[in-house]
DNA sequence: ATAGTAACCCGAAACGTTTCGGATGTCAAG
DNA sequence: CTTGACATCCGAAACGTTTCGGGTTACTAT
């Protein structure tokens, strides 16, 4: 059925060891040896046996992602985009990968388990951190490679390697923007309390207001669940309660769009009416009725130094620099009324 | 390190058969020996070492997932939900998933081969068949398991497993409501003819024309490429060359959005102008400015089945359904005009 | 002739698990 | 007292690979 080391030693009248190390490149074998048992190799399309050579060698060239998902809002464009950079990366340099969606909680941290103690993979993926995160502390008691995307919490140390975008100054960006144009007053829809990087944006919205002597005012900050039905929900509740709200920050994309249709539904024009802006940068994010103003971060890029950094660790050559925040950049469109008749 | 089977073994006094035969649940061990076993393994923290399993017992317990990917097109919202479906799904039934993202090509093959024969997957999902998919013979050469997201085109054989969406049904359904609305001339926007579902999707525009005694006129069909760029440009196409088209059936959601903005690039309005519709439903369908009529598959629950079947397979128990078509059905909304002012 | 060296090769052990084919002990029936 | 049946348990082999620690040969320098 298979073909085994066995098998090409048999037909190629050398052992075992000289075919493994033949085909393994050792400099001990001759090369005219080598070719021979390559041949040999390709003619009875022998392909090694991974399971085998992880066993013993303790490696097994695969990486684990475990996607965060909440009920049945699942991996949305965002883990798309992300999937892709670290997928590519991952193959670029032979490595596969094992991935699961988990909803966070104890079925989650038992994948892990299983695909670390299980020696399934040689390190992990993590995301979307989130506070008092258990996992982090998990994979450094087993001394497994991992790199994160995303720091804790501002209150909390990031003793880990991580590639993270600069959520503050990217919200402070959108925010400043706002004022700049006019607004005074600016509504805030954050991810959950329990995201870590919700801290960061946060800081930034208030660090644009500080900057500008207007005043804070905790009310118009409400919490979304990064889905577009948690923007709506928070967009109507502001314009509803708030009437002089005249510009939305929202902390992702998808609750920017949730809060344009709140904004429509009411019968208020996007932009003109009322500004907003999002988080992301998302494909649809270009092609929005009105296309979104919103802060790009470079999630191909991220996923891609993630595996990079992770791989590096793993072979024992890490980076130099192993705690990366990127920078992000704030797309300005027709949904903050740059363009708008305001 | 790593706890195994030895350590429980010398902790408890019994054998690593023993050992082996208690957790694995097996008759012949007496159930306080079961239980004093079962206590010592979860105080060590024991987990399985998964390749000396998977070495021994010939299984893995994974699934092998390859997402087709054209260029930077990735994954789009399509796979994301057919991700879900799956790695739901596998997860349940205890299985692990291993993903790869390939363009078809050499590179593609060599990634199934790798999976297949380097004994890393119990079985195989394979997505978007194409004309003359080398995929489904290397496998069936191989014995090894496996299930197709699609059948074959229409002039080729489908003999493997598979679930599929009746494309023909959805298009025609889409054609006949626009003849229904008085259209008369109507755009069809094909995916790429390689792509084995195109021949359903053209069938059913067909019948729909043939049934109103409507003339099949070749130039009104045009090629994209899945995406919505793809879209636009068909849309722009088809909208100058052909002024007299009032409807354009999209073979998929993104190239619908494409179609949309071309009308809409051309100072006409969707719906009452040009009447569009798409395939797939995504979640983003819904939210279009205008709404798009749609046909909607199930595309959770297409990834569900495939790997309810193949795991079936696997383990021998092939559901007596290997070769399903589930139907879809269209979703009619603001962009074919329905509610327009036509 | 001998020792040393380089080039090439190989046997055997090990990775952690499952499973085959018994072995042992106990007890009831004959 | 023997036999058979049953309940428990276990030794050893096997899965396919890598790697440690050599071994053999042929050549070079003494």
């Amino acid at each position: 059925m298979q073909i085994t080391l066995r098998d090409i030693a048999r037909k190629s009248g050398f052992s075992v060891t000289t075919v493994s190390r033949a085909l393994a490149g050792y400099q001990d074998v001759n090369e005219q040896t080598r070719q021979h048992i390559i041949e040999v190799a390709n003619i009875l399309g022998y392909q090694p046996n991974l399971l085998a050579r992880g066993l013993r060698s303790q490696r097994t060239q695969t990486l684990g992602l475990i996607i965060p998902t909440y009920d049945a809002g699942f991996p949305n464009e965002f883990f798309n985009q992300f999937l892709l950079g670290v997928g590519d990366t991952a193959w670029r340099n032979h490595y596969d990968l094992l991935v699961s969606a988990q909803v966070p909680g104890e079925e989650e941290m038992a994948a892990y388990r299983r695909m670390v103690k299980g020696l399934r993979v040689d390190g992990m993926i993590l995301a979307r951190t989130r506070k008092n995160d258990p996992r982090m502390p998990y994979l450094q008691s087993q001394g497994h490679p991992f790199v994160v995307n995303g720091r804790n919490a501002p209150d909390e140390p990031s003793d880990f390697p991580y590639v993270d975008v600069d959520s503050r100054m990217g919200i402070r960006a959108a925010t400043a923007h706002f004022i700049a144009l006019g607004h005074e007053h600016i509504g805030l829809v954050l991810p959950p309390p329990e995201i870590a990087y919700t801290g960061y944006r946060l800081q930034g919205y208030q660090d644009a207001l500080r900057e500008a002597r207007l005043p804070l005012r905790d009310e118009y900050i409400l919490y979304g669940d990064l889905q577009r039905s948690g923007g709506y929900q928070a967009g109507l509740a502001l314009l509803s309660r708030y009437p002089q709200i005249s510009a939305i920050v929202a902390c992702n994309d998808l609750m920017a769009f949730g809060v344009m249709a709140a904004i429509q539904e009411r019968g208020l024009e996007v932009g003109s009416d009322v500004a907003v802006s999002g988080f992301d940068d998302l494909p649809a994010a270009e092609y929005a009725m009105p296309p979104l103003t919103t802060v790009r971060q470079p999630i191909y890029e991220i996923g891609q130094r993630l595996v990079e950094m992770l791989i590096g660790i793993i072979v024992g050559k890490p980076p130099e620099e192993t705690q990366i925040v990127l920078p992000s950049r704030l797309i300005v469109r027709a949904s903050s009324g740059f363009n708008g008749r305001r």
